[in-house]
DNA sequence: TATCAGTATTCATTTTAAAACATACTGAAA
DNA sequence: TTTCAGTATGTTTTAAAATGAATACTGATA
C-alpha cells in the first residue's frame, strides 16, 4: 500500500532569442489584454501591473521581434491607444499552438508520478 | 528575403505537487552536487550557493517526497554529511527521463520560428 | 487653441528574495 | 573530555525587482 500524495508534471514553454527569453506566456498575456482593451494603459490595469511594466515590456518585444508585435498610437482622440499588429495576432496563435502540443504531449508521458 | 533573428523554443519541466513546486532542475542540481561532495556543506559550495538556503531545500525536499531524499548525517568523524537515499537517485534518474522525452519532442516539433 | 486620455520617461519608495553573518548543536574518534 | 567539520537555526545586510508618484509629450477633435 502507498502514500497517495499527488504529483504532476508542470511544462513551461517561452521563445529564447540571442538576449534571452523573449517570449512567455506572461508577455503573451499582455498582448492579449491589450487587444482586448486597445491600450497598454488598460491592459495593465487589467493585469494589476504597473503601466512602466507594461510599457517596457511592450518596447522590448517591439525591438526584438523581426517586426513589431504592437503598434502604438500617440495623441488623437482618446490620448492614442495600442493595438496589435498582424505579427502580434500571429504571435499569439503560434505560441499557443506550441505550448498546446508540448503540454498535451508531457500530459500524455507522464502518469502516476512517484517521489 | 528575410531578418535572420534566431529563435529557439525553450521548455522548462519541474514536479508539481499539492503545495505547489516541488521539483525542478534546480533542486536536482543539488542532490547531484550532495552525492558527488558528501555534504550540504561542499554541495553548497560547489554551487556557490549559501548553506542555508540548500539546506532549507534538503528540508523541504525530505518533506514533501513520499519519503525523504536525503540521509543528513549528525556529527561523528567529520562531523556528518549527507547522502542520498535510493529514492534520492531515482529522482534524478526519473527526473531527467521526462525532461529528455519533452525536449526531445519539443525540439522536433519546433523548427524555424519567427516572431 | 484648449481639452483630454494615453504614451513616454524620470525618480523615489516599497517589496522581495537571496546572501551573509553569527552561533548552537551533534557525536565519533583521538 | 577535547577536537572538529558538518548540521541546524535565527538575525541582519544586500541587491534586485516591482511599484508608485510625478511630469512632459502627442495630436485628433470640439
Amino acid at each position: 500500500m502507498n502514500n497517495s500524495k499527488k504529483y504532476s508534471l508542470e511544462v513551461r514553454v517561452w521563445i529564447e532569442e540571442s538576449d534571452g527569453p523573449f517570449l512567455g506566456i506572461g508577455k503573451i498575456w499582455l498582448l492579449e489584454n491589450i487587444q482586448k482593451t486597445g491600450s497598454i494603459t488598460n491592459a495593465a490595469k487589467e493585469m494589476k501591473m504597473a503601466y512602466r511594466q507594461a510599457w517596457q515590456l511592450v518596447e522590448e518585444m517591439n525591438q526584438r521581434a523581426e517586426s513589431p508585435l504592437v503598434e502604438k498610437l500617440l495623441g488623437g482622440k482618446g490620448g492614442g491607444g495600442a493595438k496589435l499588429t498582424k505579427a502580434g495576432e500571429k504571435a499569439i496563435t503560434v505560441f499557443y499552438e506550441i505550448e498546446k502540443r508540448i503540454k498535451d504531449f508531457a500530459l500524455k508521458e507522464t502518469q502516476n508520478l512517484k517521489f
